[in-house]
DNA sequence: TGAATAGTGTCTCTGAGACAATATGCA
DNA sequence: TGCATATTGTCTCAGAGACACTATTCA
């Protein structure tokens, strides 16, 4: 109650929140060079980071990783702050999706969470999993975190689930796929990571599809190396394969066209 | 701080928010009937339903109904009440959109607003236009809340242009538009809403479109009366046109697909 | 040679897109 | 009769879907 021209302003006399807190869940999909006979496509695993609790409430369980925003910074800001501080990383992809308010949810009082999730290459978290206190931080499956797999502080079980949630349906609608793939890759790789978070997503002709360059509105495009020819990487595979890149383009989809 | 187990808890000595309420952004469709040669298709525009505040700060000014959340009750319900009190109506579509956070937003203090949108079909409306303070409740137009339009409290203007954005995303994918519609429709009843809500939305060959069932995998049906025969309606054309519904079948849209 | 990925060939059928033409029924 | 909406006819061409087939490279 700041403001010189609140003068007249009947200060409320209720209850106000005892905290606005940003929880952020961080996803990250792991590669894993397999060991075959030929070179091979990695194994990929979409992860959540979590961090295990060092103080009351739900000492030593395992918990998203967030904090409590302040007078100064926006709930946005809360949340940058609180994804630098975990992963030490800034420039990464970081939404906003709900707000967790049932009364009880926090036994430290009435405390309105703000869930955010970010998408960060494990390049990122491999540093911080190698830093002091690596005991404390997790990487999880999906499927650990299921109804039936870890329990979780608060309601931070839930808070993943319609993560999830929200980054399937973009994955499908939007081109966050680029925040799990380098700048070039190919359609194969691009493939698997549509798969890895959305696992029952199927496409039989997946490649020949993108490449009809004129119904896909040109989401992608070839990437051409110095000479102006198709520039082809050998890195997963024995016959290369053509390298792409998203060229930002999005087509508005809809139900009515 | 109101746990038992909270013997050992430090309690914080941060400052800690003034407020959070919740605010909705109501959008309606209202038609109306054309007075032309024939019968014809009515008039539609979308608007938005501000109320005149009568209280330091923004004293005077429209701004979006809402109101503080109190600690025994969610976000979601807080919203519901304030929609409940503003329009009379419960069982109406409403939706969590996003949070407004930053620093100096409203003179009363630290208060971290909530902000729903509402989709109301227009008669319930009328009822409360009707009622007793109606100078101070307004419908508008989206045009003329635009950058250049009428001045709104707080940060308002920013709130209801997010929503906008968010109506005109889910209006393309999702089956809002059955909330702006009767349970049968006449395609071009559903067209006419679409494009009122997303003005550059064409095609040009729309009924065609939705009646191959096979290509919209069933997202309408037609409606049929008592003996089987088609349905049809000539409220608004001289031919009779068919009656459709939605399913509830939602096709998952993809890019990638 | 066989493993593992990266494609192409070929076929059928549906739908998109454009636009003209016709249907309906009432003021 | 002409208006205003609703619908069908008629093209052509692109893409979807299925599945078999070929290409590349290396251990």
């Amino acid at each position: 109650m700041v403001d010189e021209n609140a003068s007249n302003y009947t200060a409320r006399k209720y209850r106000t929140p005892d905290g606005a807190p940003a929880d952020i869940v961080i996803f990250t999909i792991t590669t894993e060079i397999l060991n075959r006979a030929t070179k091979s496509l990695p194994k990929r695993e979409l992860k959540v980071l979590l961090i295990k609790r060092k103080l009351w409430p739900y000492e030593g369980m395992w918990a998203l990783p967030g904090g409590f925003s302040n007078d100064q910074e926006s709930m946005y800001e809360t949340a940058r702050r609180e994804l630098e501080e975990e992963t030490g990383v800034n420039a990464v992809h970081m939404e906003y999706f709900n707000v967790y308010s049932k009364p009880g949810r926090d036994p430290r009082g009435w405390i309105i969470s703000h869930a955010f999730f970010a998408l960060v290459h494990e390049d990122y978290l491999v540093e911080r999993k190698a830093s002091d206190d690596a005991a404390d931080v997790g990487l999880f499956t999906v499927s650990e975190l299921g109804s039936k797999g870890l329990e979780l502080a608060f309601d931070h079980q839930e808070v993943i689930g319609d993560a999830l949630e929200q980054i399937r349906s973009k994955m499908l609608l939007t081109s966050i796929a680029k925040e799990f793939l380098p700048d070039e890759f190919t359609l194969s790789e691009l493939y698997q990571v549509v798969q890895t978070v959305v696992p029952d997503f199927e496409e039989a002709n997946f490649i020949r599809k993108m490449k009809s360059t004129q119904s896909r509105s040109g989401v992608l495009e070839q990437v051409l190396d110095a000479k102006g020819e198709p520039k082809k990487s050998n890195e997963f595979s024995q016959r290369a394969a053509q390298l792409y890149r998203f060229t930002g383009v999005m087509p508005r989809l809809s139900l009515y066209s």
